[in-house]
DNA sequence: AGAACCGCCTGCTTGC
DNA sequence: TGCAAGCAGGCGGTTC
């Protein structure tokens, strides 16, 4: 699933490919998706993220907003016969963007383009002391309010569990027992962890794919996430995995109290 | 107000 | 072998 990193990668490939591009034609395939009006004509003026976000800008002061959520991928394809589970098309004079999507729960909205703020991702302008003032003493899991994209946007389940790993903070810790040493901690790491993502273009644990079709070696670099059973790198502890607000949660029982 | 739960979807895995 | 049931999960909406 699409988290920050792997977005990140699709932002900076559409960049480079559609920037300054005419959009020739869009096509929706799916009827979830009949509200996406046709935005033939339209120049594509830069592309951005904030947190899972895609922001493709265009030459009206309106923009393309998609969120991917669970299983969608943008891919470019020059070949004009919809790839399976294609449910919308943007084509540009060479080749055209599919949003590929088996389970349909990727969002396609066309809204007046914001300044983005970033104030709450992590990689662009967190804003540290707003979010411990306000959710810094809350009674909900660690894990829960990292992934929570009100308080924090980017972290999904895949990374949250890499961060406190490395953190060595246990996934279960009430978020207001945690000290203030242990959330720069968790913010440091998080960076880190994020941006060695980016550099190794997302991870591609299930079916994760880059906008040209090619997996991702972030998968490579995994300490906790799917390792049920097998020893901690770090500590040589078991790795466990438990379901924390329905999700899969892995952790090592020694390194994170 | 804040925390927990539900529903949206469909491919894949598991069990009989 | 085949089919049904269970699972996965981001996030908005609803309920507790």
């Amino acid at each position: 699933m699409p988290e920050l990193p792997e977005v990140e990668t699709l932002c900076r490939q559409l960049q480079k490919k559609i920037t300054g591009q005419k959009i020739a034609s869009t096509t929706v395939y799916d009827d979830k998706l009949a509200h996406i009006r046709d935005l033939k004509g339209r120049i594509v003026t830069d592309v951005r993220r904030d947190g899972k976000m895609i922001e493709i800008l265009l030459d009206n002061k309106e923009s393309i907003f998609i969120h991917l959520r669970m299983s969608g991928r943008l891919l470019w394809l020059a070949d004009t016969n919809r790839p399976k589970y294609g449910r919308w098309r943007m084509s540009f004079a060479d080749a055209n963007i599919y949003l590929v999507d088996p389970r349909r729960f990727a969002t396609v909205k066309i809204l007046k383009t914001k300044d983005i703020v970033g104030d709450k991702d992590i990689m662009l302008g967190f804003d540290q002391h707003a979010f411990l003032a306000k959710h810094g003493r809350r009674k909900t899991k660690v894990k829960s309010v990292i992934m929570d994209q009100n308080a924090i946007t980017g972290i999904g389940n895949i990374y949250a569990c890499e961060i406190l790993h490395l953190a060595a903070v246990h996934p279960e810790k009430i978020a207001a027992t945690l000290t203030p040493q242990e959330w720069r901690q968790i913010f440091s790491v998080a960076k880190k962890i994020l941006k060695k993502a980016i550099q190794k273009r997302g991870t591609s644990i299930s079916d994760w794919r880059d906008l040209d079709g090619c997996p991702g070696e972030n998968q490579h670099e995994l300490k906790v996430y799917g390792r049920a059973g097998q020893g901690c790198g770090h500590c040589g502890g078991i790795i466990r995995r438990i379901k924390l607000g329905g999700r899969g949660t892995y952790y090592c029982p020694d390194c994170q109290k």
